[in-house]
DNA sequence: CTCTCTGCAAATAGTTTGCAGCGGC
DNA sequence: GCCGCTGCAAACTATTTGCAGAGAG
């Protein structure tokens, strides 16, 4: 999902273009990485230092709702970053520090054997976690501990 | 991890051997499922209608850092469940309505390629979600959604 | 001009902590 | 009797909601 994409998928349900909506998809779009309410405030605040985290979390729910955003937990926080733009089903690598993301092909559910008869699959998580390049140069400890 | 090899583990680590924490162990023995601190507390009050959140509290989070329970998070709701008594490494299917589990022996990670050089892995997660047969019949709604 | 969005304030849910007394060993 | 365990009350963190005014179309 990119910048435009988005923007044009609140316009089409009905939503409102506002400036704070682009930024924050602007910031997602930019960042690249997972993050939380706190970190995406943070950072919409240097063009609007009165944002409120009400709407952050307003609008977190609304992209998610949409699909525009992604949602993972770890640590009882909800880290969200933007949808990928790949339509064929895939997971995530993530770096405990910062949140960054890269792609795995491989889904493992492909090879699941075994299920309980009568079970209803509704969904599944896969997700590798651990440092960057980056981080573990920095030697920064992690603030997203799964 | 049975009753006895938990009550022992406690006791090796010089922590207090007391009747809510047999009760606490014996009730995820019986349950054999994920449940939440409001869970485990209300089973409990069956036997110590005056226990607290906070003990319950206290208890989970020593027994998680003695590996006496594994946990998992949705919706910002941390669950617990006895840890497996399998030495070797393995994932679960989780029914979304009441926390029951099944041992899958597949492990994703041993077919994982392709990971960013220099990327130091420290964990992965992977969980199937669901309902469980009794659950489907029921239709009950869930209450555990990931 | 209408209806949504936003900030404020307050409420809520889950969880953690300081303290003083109870209770294992 | 020492030191850990527990309940109480209060604090804390992440998040949600009612309301009234600001702002998009």
């Amino acid at each position: 999902m990119n910048v435009s994409e988005a923007l044009n998928l609140l316009k089409d349900k009905g939503y409102r273009y506002t400036g704070k909506r682009e930024t924050m998809v602007r910031a997602f779009a930019r960042e690249n990485r997972y993050m939380s309410a706190k970190e995406i405030l943070k950072l919409m605040q240097k063009d609007y230092p009165q944002l409120s985290f009400d709407t952050v979390y307003r609008n977190l729910s609304l992209f998610e709702e949409l699909g525009i955003l992604e949602v993972t937990e770890f640590k009882g926080e909800r880290l969200y970053s933007l949808s990928c733009p790949e339509s064929h089903h895939h997971h995530h690598i993530i770096c405990t520090v910062c949140g960054k993301t890269q792609k795995l092909d491989l889904c493992p559910m492909s090879s699941i054997f075994g299920t309980p008869p009568g079970f209803n699959i509704t969904g599944h998580k896969f997700e590798i976690y651990g440092q960057c390049e980056a981080c573990s140069n920095k030697g920064v400890p992690h603030t997203h501990q799964p």
